[in-house]
DNA sequence: CCATTTTTGATGTACGTAAATCAGATTTTT
DNA sequence: AAAAATCTGATTTACGTACATCAAAAATGG
C-alpha cells in the first residue's frame, strides 16, 4: 500500500496537524521539526494521493484561454478544441474559460493578462503574440506564482513554465526537405507565402526553409516573400499575380492561413503548369486541395493535442506535479494523401 | 457545482441508499423505482466523480500486458515504455504486471490469455500475432467482462475493445508514395524488406505499399519480398545477396524491424550506387542512418503514445467511461532528417 | 387477513487528505 | 520567574462515493 499521512507522522514521531502543516506550508512549525517530517516524507516515500487532496479541498482548477480573435480555419479549429475541453471540464474538475482578444494586438493581450493578475485563477494558458509588453505581463503572471504555457506561437526569451506547439524551424527545415525532393533535381524559382513577418511562428518557418533550401538545393532559389496576413481574398491576389508575372515558378510553400485563397489561385494556374506544392494546417479546404493533387503535402500541428497538453501541463503546475516530457511533446504531423486522419 | 448522488436522491425522492443500488447494481430495487432513479439521473446530468469513488474503493487497476520476448530495438523500446508506466503506476492507482510470451507463437499467447481468466485482471493489453486461437481467447476474456485492447498489431475479427496503433495500410501506402515522389520518374526496381509475412502488421504494409506502386508509379516495380524475420543478420545477408543480384533496384521499403541489418548491407553497396531508402521504426541506428543519409525516410509508431493510451482506455473501460477518440488515434509518425524528436 | 418475502429508508464507517479549533507544551522576551 | 509569543498535538468535520447493517414499509402469497 502507498504511505499516507499517517504514516509519515508516525515515521517522523509528530502529529498529522503538523505533517499537514509542513505539506501545505502552512506557518507554526520550527525549523528542526519542518526537517524531520520532511525527511520522513522522503525516506518512507510518500506521494500525496492528488485524487484525495483535491477532493478534500473541493478544488476546482480555474484555468483561462486567451486566444486571438481571428477568422482563418486554424483559429476556428482551436476554438473548437478549447470548447471541447470546456464541455468536458466538470469531469475533470476543472473551469476553463476562454477570452478573445484582437489578433496581433500585443497592448489589449498584455491588458488582458495584467487582468488576470487580480483573478488570479489557476493557470492561464495564451497563443503569444511576440512582443516585449507582452512578454513582461507574461513574466508578471508568472512572479504572481500564476503557472503560464504558451500555445501553437511562442513568447521569446519569457518564463513561461511552457510551450504547447511544434518546433516551427524545424517544420520549416521539413518542409524544404519534402519540397526540394519531391521536385527531383528540377531547377527554378519557389514562392514563399505568409500571413506576417511579425509572427514569431512564421518567422520561424521561414527561416528553416531558407536554411535547408540554400544547403541543399542549390538549383532552387526562394522568391521574396508574400504576405497574405492569413486573409484568404488577400493570398488569392497575390498568388495569382506572382504566377502570372514570373513562369519560373515550380514550387510553393504556404508556411501561414488563408490557404483558401492560395488552393483557388493554384486551380486556376494549374492548367497550363506543374507546381509543387506544400501548406500548412490541416483544414477542410487544404484536406480536399490534398486528394485532389492540388497540395503535394501538408505540415499540421493538431490543435486538440495542443489545448489537451496545455490543460494538463497547467495541472500538473497547479499541482506541483512533474510532467511526461515525450507525452507532452506537440510532433509536426506530415500529412500525404494516403495517411489523412 | 456538479450533481451528486444526494442530488439523485432527492430529484428521484428515494433514500441515498436506494440510489445506491441502482449506480452500483445491487439487488433489491423494484423495477419501476430503478427507472424512476435512472431518470432522474439522466435529467439532472449525474456523473459519477471517479477519483472519489476509486477512493472509497480502495480500488487500484490491475492491468497485465503481454509482450513478446523478441529482441529487436522496436519490441525494447514498447517494453522500456511499458517499464516507465510501471514506475508511474503507483501514483495512477494502477498496478501494472507485465507477461512475457514467445514471439510468433500463437498457442503460447493465448494459453497466456487463459490463465487471465482465472486471475480476473482489470484489463488486459497483449501485443497480438493474428491467429484464430487467439481471437477466441481474447473473445472469452471480452465475454467475462475484461476489457482487452490490442496494443501495435491488431486481431482480425476479435471483439477486443480497442486497437492501439497505426494503420498499416495507410503506412504502406505513404511509404510508396514518399518513395515514388523522392524517385522522380526514375524507372526501376524496388525492394521489400519485411519480418515476416505471418504478422498482420507486416502484411497490411504491403498490401498498402503495393496497391499505391501499382496505382500510381507505373515506372517501378516491386521484387519478390524478402523476409528478414525481424533478424539483423538475416536481412544483411538476404540484402546484400539482392543488392548484388539485381543491379536495377533504387529503391528499398524495410517494412519490418531487423534494420541495423539492412544498414550494414547498404553501407557496404553505397560506394557504386545511390538508392532511395524508406524504413520503419526510429531506433539509434535508423536515427543515425537517417541523419548519413543511408536512410531518406523513417515511418514510426510512438511506443510511448502506444502504451500510454492502451493504458488510459483500458482505465476508462474498467470505469465504464468514454475516450476521447482523437486522443487516442495513434498517428504514423514521418521523419526527415530535420524533423528528428 | 395474516405471514412471508421483497423493497426501501436510515444510519454509520471507510477511503486519504484539507482545514479548522482549542488545549497544552515549548520557547522567547521582559 | 512571570508573561507573552510561538509551536505542537489531539480532535473534528468535510469532500463524494462505496458498502454494510438493521429497521421499517410495502407488496405478495396463501
Amino acid at each position: 500500500m502507498r504511505p499516507t499521512v499517517h504514516d509519515i507522522a508516525a515515521a517522523a514521531g509528530v502529529s498529522l496537524a503538523t505533517v499537514d502543516r509542513v505539506l501545505n506550508q502552512r506557518p507554526g512549525v520550527r525549523h528542526v521539526t519542518r526537517e524531520k517530517v520532511e525527511t520522513a516524507i522522503r525516506e518512507i516515500g510518500y506521494v500525496r494521493d492528488v485524487a484525495a487532496a483535491n477532493l478534500a479541498k473541493g478544488r476546482t482548477y480555474s484555468f483561462v484561454f486567451i486566444v486571438p480573435a481571428s477568422d482563418n480555419s486554424f483559429m476556428h479549429g482551436l476554438n473548437a478544441e478549447v470548447m471541447a475541453a470546456v464541455a468536458r471540464s466538470p469531469v475533470e474538475r476543472t473551469d476553463i474559460r476562454t477570452l478573445e482578444v484582437p489578433a496581433f494586438d500585443p497592448t489589449a493581450l498584455a491588458a488582458a493578462l495584467d487582468t488576470l493578475r487580480i483573478e488570479r485563477p489557476a493557470g492561464v494558458a495564451l497563443v503569444a503574440t511576440d512582443a516585449p509588453e507582452v512578454r513582461d505581463a507574461v513574466d508578471r503572471l508568472v512572479q504572481d506564482g500564476i503557472p503560464v504555457v504558451t500555445v501553437v506561437s511562442d513568447l521569446t526569451g519569457s518564463q513561461r513554465h511552457h510551450y504547447a506547439g511544434v518546433d516551427n524551424i524545424a517544420a520549416g527545415r521539413t518542409a524544404a526537405r519534402l519540397l526540394g525532393r519531391f521536385l527531383g533535381g528540377a531547377k527554378g524559382d519557389v514562392a514563399v507565402l505568409a500571413g506576417s513577418m511579425l509572427v514569431r511562428d512564421h518567422r520561424e518557418r521561414l527561416e528553416g526553409f531558407a536554411a535547408v533550401m540554400a544547403e541543399e538545393f542549390p538549383g532552387l532559389s526562394i522568391l521574396p516573400v508574400i504576405e497574405g496576413r492569413d486573409d484568404p481574398d488577400m493570398a488569392h491576389m497575390l498568388v495569382s499575380d506572382a504566377l502570372s508575372k514570373r513562369d519560373g515558378i515550380i514550387g510553393v510553400y504556404s508556411l501561414g492561413a488563408g490557404n483558401r485563397g492560395l488552393i483557388r489561385a493554384l486551380k486556376e494556374k494549374s492548367v497550363d503548369r506543374a507546381l509543387t506544392v506544400i501548406a500548412h494546417e490541416l483544414t477542410d479546404h487544404t484536406r480536399t486541395a490534398l486528394l485532389d493533387g492540388t497540395i503535394d503535402a501538408i505540415l499540421n500541428q493538431d490543435a486538440g493535442h495542443e489545448v489537451r497538453s496545455a490543460i494538463r501541463v497547467l495541472k500538473a503546475k497547479a499541482d506541483g506535479l512533474s510532467v511526461i516530457d515525450a507525452q507532452e511533446r506537440i510532433r509536426l504531423d506530415i500529412f500525404l494523401k494516403d495517411n489523412l486522419p
